[in-house]
DNA sequence: TAGATTGTTAATCGATTAACAATC
DNA sequence: TAGATTGTTAATCGATTAACAATC
């Protein structure tokens, strides 16, 4: 199965299932079934084991997954295993959320530098870490190899942050301003959009309130056929 | 087309068009084809004409969109004419930074209240709202017909948060905390997990970093078939 | 062995894309 | 009218799901 590429949806899903894995972990469980597992991570066990099919054979017919290697076995297939370090552009609240948040500093990431273009906030020190001026951006990505960037500046500044960052060799941005960000192929960005986030919510909001329109609207909220309507 | 289910793919993107729109709006642009529209959000053409052929027929063949009607109708369809109250819990550094985000406060939503468990923190200003306790959720969200909940809180607090949000009547959860959250059916829950995205950036950082094994491979990579490549 | 549970198959479902007729 | 561009069709692609043979 190695080395065979796994369909994004099921790339999306690891760490979902790595998160449900480490809890299991943290409270003593050795061993779990696709079901528990599933459970957990709020997906159903049918797409659990395909997606861990894309992975190997990991599990034991009969008995279930082994908790610690089926956790170790998805940190190696996303790359956890590695060190990636991490540079921070723009700490504002969200940026000092970011700088503070565990997942940043966990297994696996590292945070190497946090950068800001206000010189006020230069030498200020955030989880451990000084501000240092976005001018010393190719210096640290070079220092440390670092292939990944964060962008939490305002949006009037994320595509220039985006520009620089790609110029001085990043390939993977995580960008949280909420703009949409130009950059050449073979550049990989993720957007986090807080308020798209809220407007897909008020979309779904919107049509629980407003009573369904049709037997066809009711029938499809259920879920499943409803035997005898016509 | 009105009153038709959209796609959830689709619904997804409604927001990413209206952020492009709204800046075509700001620098004067009153009209725009499906193509440069396209290009706005980063998506190709023809899904962003399937995408608003399940709104109805906005454009006019031959010339386009009008900015300002399309965008009127993408917000209408969403529910962002509507006023979505909205409270959200946990003030740490995220919170602050989400109570000072604009697309929390922008149009269609507006934050009625800060709660916070933690007692030091009671009566701070955070964007001009006073920090309360989470035990006032229920007045809250009685008072302001809250359905929108937002929890910011630490992962072990973030359970109990929601299920004392769906106890009060709240439908519609955003989850910043990184667990996962076991709710009720028709509870609708979005869940923003920076450390999953982190994750998910390594995985295909990984893959570039590595050679590419097999010329398939390699041609996968380009995206397209390659002439004489055997 | 009998019971349990995985990994895989195959059918279904939904999303994407290219192409083009409709029409401004 | 001629040129441009939408809205829709149909084909393709990828994801989900149920069912079950393999096997511990």
């Amino acid at each position: 199965m190695s080395g065979t590429r796994i369909p994004e949806a099921t790339v999306a899903r690891l760490p979902v299932y790595l998160r449900a894995l480490n809890s299991m972990s943290e409270s003593g469980t050795t061993t779990c079934s696709s079901l528990e597992l599933a459970t957990a991570a709020g997906v159903n066990s049918a797409k659990l084991r395909k997606d861990l099919s894309h992975l190997g054979s990991y599990g034991t017919r009969g008995v279930g997954y082994d908790v610690e290697y089926l956790r170790y076995q998805i940190s190696r297939e996303i790359g956890l295993t590695q060190d990636w370090p991490v540079v921070v552009v723009g700490i504002g609240n969200l940026g000092h959320a970011l700088a503070n948040y565990s997942g940043f500093s966990s297994r696996g990431f590292r945070t190497v530098a946090l950068l800001d273009a206000d010189t006020a906030r230069h030498g200020d020190v955030v989880a451990g870490i000084e501000i240092r001026g976005f001018d010393e951006l190719e210096a640290v990505v070079a220092e440390h190899g670092v292939g990944i960037g964060v962008i939490a500046t305002p949006a009037v500044a994320a595509q220039d942050v985006a520009d620089r960052m790609v110029a001085v060799g990043i390939r993977s941005i995580l960008n949280f301003a909420p703009t949409i960000l130009s950059l050449p192929e073979g550049v990989d960005v993720r957007r986090v959009d807080l308020s798209s986030e809220l407007q897909i919510l008020a979309y779904h909001e919107q049509r629980k309130s407003s009573a369904p329109a049709t037997v066809a609207e009711v029938v499809a909220d259920l879920g499943q056929p409803v035997g005898g309507v016509r």
